[in-house]
Order: structure tokens, then sequence, then C-alpha cells
DNA sequence: CAAGATTTTAGTATT
DNA sequence: TAAAATCTTG
């Protein structure tokens, strides 16, 4: 996927004699000096700046095949990456570059090498062995538990929210203690936080940041276990080293022991997911940590045209607080990049089906070349629409996971409930779904009996009498939900997961309920259900597993984008995160407008606006050939429409690179600028260049400057400006809650109060 | 208790 | 707008 097509096909012709291919003559014909020296490299500590598009992920693989030549067993390499898809990217790669047998080498993510760790010594740490894995889900669920038991608002105290906080905080490798310390005056979220962590080790259970925090514990405690990993990897790889945490680092530290082999890959221009926890110091400062490394640039890219790079490079070196690196490539400018100004969010979809069209026509491009991106989920409908309409098969990555699917989570639930009895989250899920008349009441009676006898739920549903003032119909549909779980019990032992998922259909009466639902959502939810069946089919294929527990690991730790479909020729509908480590001859990348890339929530803070600023460079550099930025003059959000003003990034790009079209009279509040023009990007500035803009107090049809309006999505605002007159007529209204937004009064219901 | 009505809310999501 | 959460009613 990342492959330089040169030297990809040279690596196949070389498959017969693979000794040589790796010697140091050889590579150096397939590796530029930087790549050469990064490959070559031998102990102690190596540390990688690749630039977008520089071939990291062949320094990596060669590297490792490298290894493996000189005699290294491939049971002392440890390579770490971030998706299951760039693992198994990685792990075909190396198998083709080697002739030595890979098994024992582990390729795979953070979270499943921990979790495979984890498997293996849980019981030191008090974890059974067949603890559960949480997803995002699963813990905001719990989080709401815990706020229900504390008496919190669910309104005042968001759970998503909290899960967030918790999330950064278990990132940093900090409890609720040090959260007493650092957030004083937060009590409510301190309670929250202990009760979570507590919650979540009686349910034996681990989040995902549990997985890498008590990985970590146990190679900190646990000597004999630290000792054993170090002797046995004796070569650490690690991918995307821009995006791991300290948790994550730590590992690796402790991973790498005295010898210190350590290769780490990455680029800080490209962390984007700095709002999820991962800490670009650790990049930043890794020659601070191991003054001896080695360090090699690569700068070079093969990917993009000239212009595309120069426009992207340009975006990016407005951040400060960056690495100075200068990237640059053999490859031709190539064409400019296309800014069109569109209408709307309509006239922006029609752009891209027309100019796919054309593309097609003129270039020979396939549908698989053309990716599209988009910064929220929720942009990618007109897209859709437009596509469907004349016919282009499109794929869409992000949004919902299959695994994240009500129905999907509602059965394996039952197998989690099954298998871990102490699984709370998992069992009130299912207690009453589908419905079986087990409501509030009743299960707070289950709990009350459960607290008292001091024992899990599940256990206290086993011993029905203890349950105090139950009335007859009741107990007996707790006795029909305890025969389910049992039946659904015996069957995790019995059959292989697609089998045990298949009677759980039946047994639990799932099927049932969704059969007797006319909807049609019903009807695409039986659908996934049939999938689900399929998927553990093909999983205890694949990997020749046929435990639901590891049938259930995966579930939680894989994602969409891991089954990109290459086989068929279509439109890649994706947003810009999902985008990264991709790269395709043709990208449009949509919606750049003030509010929307950046986004309204990262306004007012550099750090998240500079994050903003390395999305776009991530965006831009996935392109090879062909770059669109498109932009619309309005756009319903919402269910509004609102006129926005072109992203200030656009300014950025200096305009010998930029081809300009369509918006003709509208084109406003834009001018491009070449050189080093620092955009004052954290300011929200008032909208300058109003034309007609009215002076306080002059009333145009009913609506005045300085008035309180009152607005169905936005709730109170006060209007900030009114632009033209009559039909056309635009008004700027500032909304605490959602800041500044500019409406057309024609579809805005504005009403004054 | 559950279905239907109403209200609320709104980002990105490698694991 | 649309999905989810919450409230109302049978």
């Amino acid at each position: 996927m990342m492959s330089q097509t040169s030297f990809f096909t040279d690596s196949n012709a070389l498959n017969g004699k693979p000794a040589n291919h790796l010697s140091h003559e050889a590579l150096k014909r397939v590796l530029n000096e930087q790549q050469f020296e990064a490959v070559i490299h031998g102990e102690g500590p190596l540390l990688i700046l690749a630039g977008a598009g520089s071939g990291k992920t062949r320094v990596i693989t060669h590297r490792i095949a490298r290894l493996l030549a000189e005699g290294a067993s491939p049971r002392s390499i440890i390579a770490l990456t971030f998706t299951n898809k760039a693992a198994g990217e990685m792990r075909e790669r190396i198998a083709s570059l080697s002739d030595r047998i890979t098994s024992g080498l582990w390729v795979s993510t953070f979270h499943s090498a921990c979790l495979r760790i984890l498997r293996q010594h849980a019981e030191r740490i008090n974890y059974p062995k067949d603890f559960i894995v949480y997803d995002m889900q699963d813990q905001v669920r719990l989080i709401k538990l815990c706020l229900i038991e504390i008496g919190l608002e669910e309104k005042k105290f968001p759970a998503r929210q909290i899960s967030s906080f918790i999330s950064r905080f278990k990132n940093k490798m900090k409890g609720p203690e040090d959260a007493e310390k650092e957030t004083r005056g937060n009590d409510e979220f301190i309670k929250v936080f202990g009760m979570y962590e507590r919650r979540l080790a009686e349910s034996r259970s681990m989040d995902f940041d549990d997985l890498l925090l008590k990985t970590l514990y146990l190679l900190r405690n646990e000597e004999e276990v630290r000792t054993g990993y170090q002797a046995r990897f004796e070569h650490i790889l690690v991918d995307e080293f821009q995006d791991t945490n300290m948790a994550q680092y730590e590992i690796v530290h402790h991973l790498a022991g005295k010898r210190r082999n350590i290769c780490a890959v990455g680029d800080d221009d490209q962390s984007i997911y700095q709002w999820r926890g991962a800490d670009i110091t650790n990049i930043l400062n890794f020659e601070k940590d191991f003054p001896d490394a080695k360090i090699v640039l690569l700068e070079k890219n093969y990917r993009s045209t000239g212009n595309i790079l120069r426009g992207a490079s340009e975006v990016v070196s407005r951040n400060i607080g960056r690495k100075e690196k200068k990237l640059w490539t053999d490859n031709t400018a190539g064409e400019k990049i296309k800014l069109y100004t569109a209408t709307d969010e309509m006239d922006e979809a029609k752009y891209v089906v027309d100019q796919t069209k054309a593309m097609q026509r003129n270039d020979g491009l396939s549908l698989n070349d053309v990716a599209v991106f988009y910064r929220t989920n929720s942009q990618s409908r007109a897209i859709e629409d437009a596509l469907r309409r004349d016919g282009f098969p499109y794929q869409i990555f992000g949004g919902l996971k299959f695994y994240d699917r009500k129905e999907v989570k509602d059965i394996l639930a039952y197998f989690k409930a099954a298998l871990n009895h102490f699984d709370v989250v998992s069992f009130k899920r299912i207690i009453n779904t589908p419905p079986r008349g087990i409501g509030a009441v009743t299960i707070a009676k289950l709990e009350m009996a459960a607290i008292t006898e001091g024992v899990s739920l599940s256990a206290a549903l086993d011993n029905i009498s203890v349950i105090q003032g139950l009335g007859a119909s009741a107990r007996e549909k707790l006795e029909k939900f305890r025969e389910i779980l049992s039946a659904i019990r015996s069957k995790v032992t019995s059959a292989s997961p697609a089998d045990a998922i298949n009677e759980a259909l039946t047994i639990t009466g799932y099927m049932d309920w969704l059969s007797a639902d006319k909807k049609s959502e019903s009807l695409s939810r039986l659908e996934n259900l049939t999938e689900l069946v399929n998927a553990a089919e093909e999983f205890e294929e694949r990997t020749g597993e046929n435990s639901m527990m590891a049938f259930l690991d995966q579930s939680a730790l894989i994602s969409d984008a891991d089954k990109i479909d290459e086989t068929t020729a279509t439109v890649k509908l994706m947003t810009v995160h999902i985008s990264k480590g991709l790269e395709f001859p043709a990208v449009f990348v949509t919606g750049l407008e003030d509010n929307m890339f950046p986004h309204a929530r990262s306004k007012g803070d550099s750090a998240q606006m500079e994050e903003e600023r390395r999305l776009l460079y991530v965006a831009m550099t996935r392109a090879k050939e062909k770059l669109f930025l498109t932009h619309a003059l309005t756009r319903r959000v919402f269910g509004v429409s609102q006129a926005n003003t072109p992203s200030i990034f656009l300014n950025d790009i200096p305009k010998e690179v930029l081809a300009k079209s369509g918006g003709g009279e509208a084109v406003t509040n834009f001018t491009s600028r070449p050189g080093r023009t620092r955009t004052p990007a954290l300011t929200n500035r008032p909208v300058k260049s109003f034309k007609n803009k009215r002076e306080q107090g002059e009333e145009i049809g009913g609506f005045r400057v300085g008035q309180k309006v009152s607005h169905p999505s936005f709730n109170v605002g006060v209007i900030r400006a009114i632009e033209g007159a009559g039909e056309k007529s635009r008004i700027t209204v500032y909304f605490p809650r959602f800041g500044e937004k500019k409406l057309m009064r024609k579809f805005a219901k504005l009403t004054t109060i």
C-alpha cells in the first residue's frame, strides 16, 4: 500500500535468492543513504524522524529482515504499531523480504501485545486469566452506573466527558489520588474516578488504558516477568512514535532493559491524536532520554508531487514547537493544487463527482485511486448522496464500527457475562435485553441482595432465595433469565464461537424479538447478527482459534479501518484521522471552512489549533498526484444553513501552487498570500469585510444588531451583525455555547426575545 | 413495564 | 437533521 513501486517490485524479483538481497550492496540499491543507515544501524537506541511519504515502513521492514538475516531469532524481535492494519501490512512485507520462518516474531499493536502478556500473567496481579476487556462503550456505561450510585446528575457530569478525563489521567499513569492533587475543587470527578477504578477491578475487567497500565505494573514489579521479556526481546521497534503515550513509552523502556535496542520511528508533524493522550514529548525528548541515540532524518518524499509537498509543508510550517525539517522530492512539480469554492455542500459534492468522472475519463484513474476526506463524519452524507446519484460505488470508513453496534454488543455481552460473572456492565446490559419484564425495581432488589451477601449479581441470581421482597412474577422472570445465562455458559465451553453465537440468538430470544418487529431497522439488525456469525466463522478459520475469549478479545481490539477492500473499485470516503498512513493518487479534502476545519471546538486553544494544522498536513500529504481542496460558502449543519468563511489554513498555501475555481461572485475574506506571513491562528476575530454592515440599533426585517434571539438548536444568542436585506440577508449571531454563527435569515428559525 | 412522544444535543475515535 | 436520552402514558 505504501509502496514505492520500483522498490517493491524489486524485492519481489529477489524472492528466489533472499540471502543476497539483504547484503549491504543490495540494500544500497533499494534504499537511499539515510534509509540505508537506519536499516544497518547496529546495537543501541535509534530514532528515525520520517517525514510524510519518506518510506518509513520500508525502513522498518527492511531493518527487521536484515536483523533476521544477520541471525537474530524471530522471537527476539517485537515491532509495535498502533493499528491492526499497520501490523498486518508490516507482517506481510517482512515475510516477503525474509526467507526465514518468522513465527515467534511479534508484530502487533501495543494493546494486543499487552493483552497477550496479561493473559499470561494476570494472576500475579490478582486478575483471573479470563478477565474481560471493556471498550469505550462499556467504560461509559460503568461510569454511568457510578454516577447513579454517587447520586450525581448525568446532565452536569456527562459520562463520556468523564471517561475521557479519566483516560487522560490513566494515560499519564495517574490514578484518583493524583487527580485529587491536580484537580483541587473537583471532588465529584475524583469520587467518580475512584469508584470507577474500584468497580472496574471488581468486575475483573480492564479498559484499554488498563491493558497498558497493568502490563507496565507487571514489568515494574514482577521481576521474573520483566527479566523474562527483557531476555527475550533483543530488538524493539516502535512505529508512529509521535502518537505513543507515557504508559506506552514506559513499557518500551522496560522491555528494552539494559540492552536499549529501541528503534523508534515517527514524525512530530503527523501527531494527530494528542486529544487522546498521545504525548508528543516522547519523540521530542527521545534524544534527552537516550543521549547516545543515533538519529536519522528521512526527508526525501517519494509520494507526492512538488506542488502538493510544497503546499502541505507551508501549512504545517506555521506551527511553533516542531522539529524543523525540510522535506524535499525529486518528483516533478506536477499539477497545481486545485481549490474549489462551492456554493453549498451539495455543490461541493457535485464537484467531487464531476472531477472524479473527469479523471476517470482523461487520466484513466480507477475509482480505487480516489479518496475523499472530511473533518467530521457527518459531512459524508452530501458526498454519499451525490456519488449514489451518479452510480459511483463507494466505501465509507469510520463512524459506527461493526462491533459497536447495539445488537452485536448485546449478543457478545451474554458471553462476557457468562465467562466472567463479575462483569457488571455486561450483566446489566442483557438482563432485560430483549425485554423480558425485568425492570428497574427488580434489578435494584437483586443488587441489594448481591451487596448484602457480598457476592456478584450473577451469584445472587443463582441463589434467588436471598433476594428480599420479590414478587412471584418477578421471581419467575429472574429464574428464566438465570436459565438463559446458564445455557449460554454451557455453550461457551461446548461449541465453537460461531455455533455458540448462532445458538445464543435463539436461546436469548433475540432473534424472535427482532423478527417480531417490522421496522426496516430491525431487519438490518438481523443482517448484522448473521454477519456476526460469519465473522466468528471467519475468525476461526483465519486464526485456528476456537475459544470464545479469543474472539471477544479481537472484537474489542479490532476496527473497521482494518478491512479496506481493494478488490472492487470504489471511491473511499473517510475522516482525515482515518487517512493517516494511507496514500492515494487523487485526494479531495473537503469542508475547508472556518469552524469546520479548523473545527469550532479547537478555536482559542493554541495546542488544538496546531493539531488541526497537522491534521490538514496529514490530509494533504496523502495525495500522490492530484489534490483538490474544497470549501462551501454555506453548509447545512444540524439542519441549519450556515454561512462559512474559508479556512484560515488556506491562506498559508502559496498561490503559485494553487489553481482556484468556482464560487464566482461571493469569494470574500480570502486572499492567498505567499511567503511566511504568520496567520493569527488563535483569535476568534470577528469576520471582516462585511458588505452593508448595519449600525447598532438599525432594524432590518425585524432584527437588529445587539438584539437577543433564540434558536431551536443553538439556544439564546446575541446578534452581532446583519448583512444584506430580504431573502438573502445573513445574520451573524453569537451563541454562548456554540460560538459565532453566520445564518441565512431565510432558513434560520430565529425568534426575538 | 414498555411503547410512544418529547426533548436534548451536536468532534476527531489507531486501541 | 438525526440520534439518543428522557418523559409520558396506556
